[in-house]
Formats: structure tokens, sequence, C-alpha cells
DNA sequence: GAACTAGTGCTAATTTTTTAGCAGGTAGAC
DNA sequence: GTCTACCTGCTAAAAAATTAGCACTAGTTC
């Protein structure tokens, strides 16, 4: 019955990815990021129905409601990985690499090249095997 | 008044994935592709209302109208880039593409690897001056 | 302890989204 | 011509999402 990323309707998604960029937060944290933000009763809302259909929790801390996402961002950042690759890049992972790197290849720093190089020549060499 | 790809309900943002995928489709086409799908003509009012708000146009075909995205490709895959960068990756294209790389890592051919190698080493270059 | 502040729970109204349905037009088959 | 199949335009109903509001609790300050 868990719902996929899909699914969400409008606020919803906008919440969710509050709560993947920051791993947690308060219903007044979550009304601060929201753009166009509507009231704070209204972003509770939709916290409780989120929490309903199993996309958040929350954990109290003192008087308040801290939320955070189910799924872990690990596996919620492969599905939208996957989702991007399948609907911009005809499901071509090395199609949508290719398009990040030429993106953003200014604001990469030495270190990153290096570290992108390695594993390119790892995965090279698991190939070959 | 041309809106965000944040700001589409479900379904446009659906149908909108859908014209990404293909480059253009018919009525009929999004039908089709739709997850739980609803009726023609439930189809054909949303496309109208994508129109209507700009998100995409159409040219007619004979009888038939054929849809495709007014924001082409190119940009809307960079801005999907970046809302994925900094939904779940903190801003960091590096982490972003270290993902993917090791995501996919499996489905990768050599040229795909020489590629982006050959990417990567003019970044470098690019970078030095 | 009364008043104020900052939380939550729940309900109901409003607005938006989503859907279906009917009317009309064109092309091809008979 | 007329029947059929496919298309669009438009409108209105139904369902879902979004919002606000009220009631209540706990802690703090005076």
């Amino acid at each position: 019955m868990l719902k996929n990323q899909q699914d969400l309707s409008r606020r919803e998604r906008q919440i969710m990815d509050i709560l993947y960029q920051r791993g947690r937060a308060t219903a007044a944290d979550v009304l601060e990021a929201l753009p166009d933000p509507p009231s704070y009763s209204a972003v509770r809302s939709l916290l409780r129905i989120l929490e309903e259909k199993g996309h958040i929790r929350h954990e109290e801390d003192g008087l308040k409601y801290v939320f955070s996402p189910v799924v872990a961002q690990e596996s919620a950042k492969r599905s939208a990985l996957r989702h991007l690759i399948d609907t911009f890049f005809s499901g071509s992972p090395a199609e949508a690499a290719a398009a990040l790197l030429d993106d953003s290849a200014a604001k990469l720093t030495k270190a990153d090249l290096d570290r992108l190089t390695q594993m390119i020549n790892r995965t090279r060499k698991d190939g070959k095997k």
C-alpha cells in the first residue's frame, strides 16, 4: 500500500523534497521552506496525511514533532535517479552521466574528478572479469 | 506566467513525463502510457489545460493533434538534474555523479566508460587554465 | 493561578484536480 | 447519401487536495 513518489500530490511532493533535503524537519521548518506557503495548520495536515500514507514518521522532541522520511534517502535517491534517467535520458545512465558532467563541469574540484576517474577505472576492471 | 515543473498537479506531471520521454505524442499515446489510466476525454482535458498553461503545444497531423513540450528537452533535463541534485545530493553534482556511476556500473559499456573518461580529462584541462 | 506562547488533533469548508459525457466535424466504406 | 470510426470542443459533475479554524494540552512568565 506504500505509494509511489509518482502518486504524490503537489504539496505532498514539495514537502517530501524538503524532508529529503534536510533529513528531518518540524512543521515550522517545513512551512518556512515551502514555496508559496500556506498556513501552519495546512502544513500540519499535510504532514499528518503523509504520515498516514506511510511516507514519513515523526519522533517527539519535547513538545515538537520532528518528521523524517520513512524510505531512506539512499533508496529514494536511487529511484529518483532511475526515474530521471527514464524520463529524460531514454533509460541510458551513460547519457545522464554525460549530461551531468557537462552541466556541472565548472563546479567540480580536482578531488571530485580524481574520485570519478577512480570509480570509472574500478568499473572497467569489474567488467573485465 | 509560465509555471514551474514543481507546480504541476499529479496528472499533469505524469503527462509531462510521458511527453518528455517520447518527445511527442497524441492523446491516445498518452492515455496508453498513463499509469492507472482515466478515460480518453479526461486525458484530452488535461492536455488542453497543459496547453493553456503554456507547457505544451500541438501540431495537427491530419485530424489528430500531436503534442510536445514547449520547453525543450535540453533545458528541462538541466532543471530536472538541478532539482535532483539539490534535493538528494546537497547540491553537489559530484555526489550525484558518483551515485549515478555506482548505481549503473553494470549497464555501462566500454565505450560509455571511455567517453566519460574523456569528458573528465577534458574538464581537468579546462580547469587548469 | 492567570495570561501568554507554542505545540497538537480533528473537522469542515473551499479550491483545485480529475473525470466523464455530450455535441459536432471529417474521412472512408458501403 | 448514410453509417461508422475517430477525432476535437466544451461543460458540468465527482473526487481529491488544500486550507483554515477551533478545541485542547503543556510549559513559562508574571
